[in-house]
DNA sequence: CTTGACTCTACCCTTGGAGAAGAGTGTGCA
DNA sequence: TGCACACTCTTCTCCAAGGGTAGAGTCAAG
């Protein structure tokens, strides 16, 4: 018999822990003095507590450890507890390590640019949307503002005014001088009558999708492109699909600092 | 100016976060209507966001990030949290391939003998200790009784007569049939003479030593050094001193059902 | 003008305890 | 026997990063 000062020194559990786990009926001691509510343990109940530790210590909650030591569970439950937590932990550890690796590629960043990082770079997931859209080759990227023109005057004239998601999908694979194919597209609230030209369609949603964003003209997205590229490349990522132009706050003119376009590649992790 | 609704589906970011962030003062709306308290955000304010939400990729607290992107920290000392932080993902994802490893051996031990496993085994610190101690050739490890009534009754005569640690120490490297090196040692409060045979010293402590109960007779103690010696290889552990015996609930008899006894072997990781 | 969608603050919940307050207990010592 | 000090009890609050909900106020379209 001990009170819980000397079972927590024997057992190298503190008291808290002790009293914690006599609340969730973990480890009751074997007698409560009914008068000062003392709790008094035995040194038989150290296995049970070192089997606490054990579960414990192999990532195992409190609220589970109760159910694998209480309710009278078959080996083959147990067999599958831990291989769910073995799936876990592999889970775990690899996206620690691809985090580890972000990390590293920051610090190399700094010491080869000695620059502050930008540090504006984030993978999301974006949600398939209901658009219009002009696709044709243009002759640069620039000349993708009359395709909006088009657009934007296409769908005053069908009374719907409102869009808030206005972009363009480069879809040549890589940079070109001219001859870009090019989509404009903007978001609808409700269906509008096609034409030949300009076309209703659902724009793919990603699970993942690499972004950034530039932040005024649109004469230096250049440098805002190598450094998202960059970073897919440094980060395990690759390209799958065509890449957008957000155009979250924009216009016609080519060199307004405050407009706000964010740049996304859909991608997966290899 | 995007009301916190639109603003969060811009951003991906739920309301909850956003309003949390402002809390923090790590992302401020540009405007609050003194009315109504409405939150206006700018498109403008998304590259702050991002950075934010880079940087907690990173696994930065928020707090951290207050300060990386307000407090005019200079680039050696965002290396230096950088830094910090790859040693400390490094650091975790070992100890996490280690409860990957301990959650592996428990499903092949489940497997292989097909039996609830007892997960007795945990490694714990020890603090040094004063103690007096008689060490010993001996004939056999049972003879080691002898040793206690020495020590207990010069103790006793000595007019010291509380201790609550007893335990046995084994300095030979492996298991012997007969002429034991064992060492009988007993925890005091305050100092005591010593003689030719009754040393008084120090009971080193260690920051690993690996423990199991062993519950009962002493006759099947084997079978818990067999498995705590199993698990300490199979963990990737290495024994690094003498073992003991802890005598938690202890006495002459052999085989005593209700004896306590904790086998510790100091360890390191390799 | 009404209705439904949106927003506000404020409160409680999550894990596994740590820390402290305030009151009661046990033990050693004079 | 009284006193001091160590120990224990319950109860409250706190941690990180929000999620969920309630009740009240606000906005915009039909």
């Amino acid at each position: 018999m001990f009170k819980i000062g000397d079972f927590s020194k024997l057992s190298q559990v503190s008291i808290k822990a002790l009293r914690l786990y006599d609340h969730m009926g973990l480890l009751k001691p074997i007698h409560v003095d009914s008068f000062t509510n003392y709790r008094y343990y035995s040194a038989s109940q150290l296995p049970r507590l070192n089997r606490i530790l054990a579960f414990k210590d192999l990532g195992f909650s409190l609220e589970q450890i109760v159910q694998l030591l209480d309710d009278e569970i078959s080996l083959e439950q147990i067999r599958g507890m831990l291989r769910l937590k073995q799936a876990e932990l592999h889970q775990h550890i690899k996206s620690e390590k691809l985090r580890l690796a972000r990390v590293e590629a920051q610090i190399k960043q700094i010491e080869r640019e000695n620059t502050m990082p930008n540090c504006n770079i984030v993978v999301k997931k974006v949600e398939p949307m209901e658009v219009v859209s002009i696709r044709e080759i243009i002759a640069n990227y620039s000349a993708v503002g009359e395709l909006f023109n088009e657009l934007t005057g296409y769908l005053s004239q069908q009374e719907v005014a409102k869009f808030d998601y206005c972009a363009a999908i480069w879809h040549d694979p890589d940079y070109k001088e001219s001859d870009v194919d090019g989509e404009a597209v903007v978001s609808i609230a409700r269906s509008v009558r096609e034409t030949k030209r300009i076309k209703v369609c659902e724009l793919p949603g990603y699970d993942a999708i690499a972004c950034t964003i530039h932040e005024g003209s649109y004469l230096t997205i250049g440098e805002s492109y190598k450094r998202l590229l960059a970073w897919i490349e440094a980060n395990g990522y690759q390209i799958i699909d065509p890449n957008r132009e957000v155009y979250i706050q924009g216009g016609q003119e080519q060199d307004n600092e405050s407009y706000i376009t964010e740049i996304q590649f859909p991608v997966v992790k290899v």
